[in-house]
DNA sequence: GCGTTGTATCGACATTTGTCAATACGGAAG
DNA sequence: CTTCCGTATTGACAAATGTCGATACAACGC
């Protein structure tokens, strides 16, 4: 329950403290879902799959075989990259392309900062 | 368990092979570690603070409070940044400080590329 | 219409994760 | 040495996560 400065116990003050204007804790919920769509390495694949290609993206039907994962595994991985804005989804004709969204990227790597 | 191109069972041979050349599947593990030690709030908020503070770092007794969460809960999550190398910590005396790593950070960065 | 193929959703399961209370460890003050 | 305080570890638990098989949905060709 010792908070801060109030009275110190020990040698010194311990510490300044430190200054937390304020944290805005919904932005950082938004950021660390953005994080957390990269915390797997098979979405990392994934992603890297779809961002390292062109401006037209991928087929989900290229994505499935290199991942090693099952169907469903890879539409999962898929749907948490696609909610997190780091990639975005096409429809065209029979196929499923997924292409990557650099202005999420730039977001998260803003972030680390 | 179709794969790409052998054989086009619809109108167009949907994609390129895409040509993954080999993906490195123990980097990804690591850095897959360093995004999951940032996909928590709590812990975004914490590295902020850490990160936030001058190269001497801060002490832990400045973490508990604005973290909003039990001390052993912050230790918890302080470890896990110390795990991916993002922080570093120092013993002091009575008090435990805490410092960033700006190496990882910028590996992290990197990564998003 | 029907069958086929690609993708998404559902259900279930084992594993991991975030959290706290209780406890142990470590250093400083008396 | 004893006591107090700050930090880390342990144990337990609910919740979230990664995975797959089974199934549903969507578009194309017949």
């Amino acid at each position: 329950m010792a908070r801060t400065s109030t009275k110190a116990a020990a040698t010194e003050p311990c510490c300044a403290p430190v200054g937390s204007p304020e944290f805005d804790m919904a932005s950082a919920e938004e950021t660390a879902r953005g994080f957390a769509a990269l915390a797997d390495p098979v979405r990392l694949h994934l992603y890297s799959l779809v961002a390292g290609a062109g401006p037209d993206g991928v087929c989900v039907c290229d994505l499935v075989g290199p991942s090693g994962r099952s169907q469903p595994t890879v539409s999962h991985h898929l749907r948490i990259l696609r909610e997190a804005g780091l990639v975005a989804s096409e429809r065209r004709g029979t196929w499923v392309w997924y292409s990557a969204q650099p202005a999420q990227r730039a977001s998260l790597r803003a972030a680390l900062d």
